[in-house]
This record gives C-alpha cells, sequence and structure tokens, in this order.
DNA sequence: ACCCCTGTTCGGCG
DNA sequence: CCGCCGAACAGGGG
C-alpha cells in the first residue's frame, strides 16, 4: 500500500512517542521482516533509550534513538506504524512494539514484506543513502532524469518509474497517475522518450508528489476527484480526461491502467 | 476454491 | 559483465 505520501503519513504516526523514554521492546524474533539483523540486538539497543527523531525518504523510515541508534522500517506491501495506548498486548502481525510509559509505538505487517533494520553509528547507515534525490528536492532535476531515462533506455517506461534509485517514493498508483498526465503509454521503451516528453516527466512527477504530500501525507485524506488513482481499480473505469474506458496490462512485471486515447 | 495485490530481491537468460 | 524478466516471498480479501 505505502508509497512516498502514505510513507510519511505512517511515519507521523509515532511522533507523539518523541523524545520518550521506551521501557520495554516487544518483537517476534524469528519473523521474516528483521532478515539481515539481529532481534536480539535490537532490544537491548534500544531499552531504555530515548526516541529522538524520524526521518523518510522514498518509502524508507528512519527512526534515531539516543546513543547512536538507529532503526530502518520499510513498509513492504501491507505494513503500517501507529500507536496504541500503554496497556496494548500484540496480536498476530504486531511484529514490533516499543513500549513507552504512555503509549506503545507499533509496527504490524500481515504478509511480511516489510523489512526492520539497525544501525549502530554517529553517521546515517549506507543504505538510507541508497535510494534516489527526494523528487521535491532540487537534485532530482531534468539533468538527472536524462541520466537515469538514458542508463534503462531498453526498458519499459513504467519499470524505470518504479527504480527506487531514480524515483524514489513512487509505486504503482503514482507511476500510472504520472504516466498518465504526462500523455505517454506504460510501455514505451526509456530510451524512445522524447525531449518534451521528459520534461513532462519531471513536471508531472513534481506535480504528482507535491500534491500526494498536501493530501495523503496529512491525514490520509484522498487526492483531488479528477486523478486516475480513483479510475484505477474499478473494473470499469474511465479516463477522468474524456470518459472513454480506461485499458490494462501487465507491464514491467506490475498491474498498469492507462488511457488508449492520450497515451500513444 | 481460486485469483488478485500500492514491493523487493534473486536467479536465469539474452 | 549488464540489465531485464519472472518467480518467490505470505496472507487476506474479493
Amino acid at each position: 500500500m505505502p508509497e512516498l505520501a502514505e510513507v510519511d503519513f505512517f511515519r507521523r504516526q509515532w511522533d507523539p512517542g518523541l523524545g520518550q523514554k521506551i521501557i520495554e521492546v516487544h518483537l517476534h524474533r524469528r519473523k521474516r521482516v528483521f532478515r539481515g539483523s539481529n532481534p536480539q540486538m535490537i532490544v537491548q539497543r534500544l531499552t531504555g533509550g530515548r526516541f529522538v527523531r524520524s526521518y523518510a525518504r522514498g518509502k524508507q523510515m528512519l527512526f534515531a534513538f539516543s546513543g547512536h541508534n538507529w532503526i530502518g522500517i520499510h513498509l513492504g506491501m501491507t505494513g503500517e506504524l501507529r500507536t496504541e495506548p500503554a496497556t496494548f498486548r500484540p496480536a498476530k502481525h504486531d511484529h514490533f512494539v516499543l513500549r513507552q510509559s504512555r503509549r506503545a509505538l507499533v509496527f504490524s505487517d500481515a504478509r511480511l514484506f516489510g523489512r526492520v533494520r539497525y544501525h549502530k553509528g554517529k553517521n546515517l547507515p549506507d543504505w538510507w543513502l541508497a535510494s534516489g534525490p527526494e523528487l521535491l528536492s532540487d537534485q532530482f532535476d531534468q539533468r538527472f532524469l536524462e541520466v537515469f531515462l538514458d542508463r534503462h533506455a531498453r526498458a519499459p517506461i513504467k519499470a524505470v518509474i518504479l527504480m527506487q534509485n531514480g524515483f524514489a517514493g513512487v509505486g504503482n498508483w503514482m507511476a500510472d497517475e504520472i504516466l498518465w498526465r504526462s500523455k505517454i503509454n506504460p510501455a514505451q521503451l526509456a530510451g524512445k522518450l522524447r525531449a518534451k516528453e521528459r520534461r513532462e516527466i519531471l513536471d508531472q512527477t513534481k506535480f504528482v508528489a507535491r500534491e500526494a504530500m498536501r493530501t495523503l501525507a496529512k491525514d490520509f485524506s484522498d487526492p483531488p476527484e479528477d486523478w486516475l488513482i480513483h479510475q484505477k481499480w474499478k473494473a470499469n473505469g474511465i479516463c477522468p480526461r474524456h470518459g472513454i474506458k480506461l485499458s490494462h496490462a501487465i507491464v514491467g512485471g506490475r498491474s498498469t491502467v492507462w488511457c488508449s486515447r492520450c497515451q500513444k
């Protein structure tokens, strides 16, 4: 579920716990979400520390704790963060719980595609820096885009827009929304795109990211009515521009929707 | 019962 | 070696 703006929404769900001490860490040690990390060490290092700050970058979140301890969380397909009362008892899918005196900070994930990582040190973890520049920053510009599109010239543009080292935070619905607004067919090879189309991709990516941050990230409210996202999952979804029936196919390995009239 | 899925990684293959 | 593609991961919902 979570892409750029939803990820930031979930990150902020733990805000009430900022500055507060962690009195107990509860986790299911054997769960897949801890792959690559040592769950026992997470418990050891976080217990008694303080939750001091959080960051989001693309689909990644980073939580800073006192003593140079860091927790990275990726929500995968079905992960979510929330807070619960102090008396909360974890249920089946609540894999990681930071208990504070007044509340519990909870990560849950039914499908276990999400991930919790641990990092110790004064500097940011390497994997944090591996994702692309933030879409709304000046580093995500025309020059960056050109190089990235050319590097993946033989892949369909839909697949390229889903690559996190280029389009950090873009997931399936954002990708379709961007391509629809740019009037580009999702199956078009990235290397075939003309100068005007490349400019459109930059502009529409910024637009979709900015608007999503204004709505979804703030309170999980819907983007405007005339966005493609509202039609995408309907059996008989129509193009918001002129009302003809949308096309569906698997492109770049992902379910894709587009308008055959405006996206040639 | 069967098929679908807003994500990532890995092995196969061209 | 580079890079694309399909499968695998796992569970819930239609």
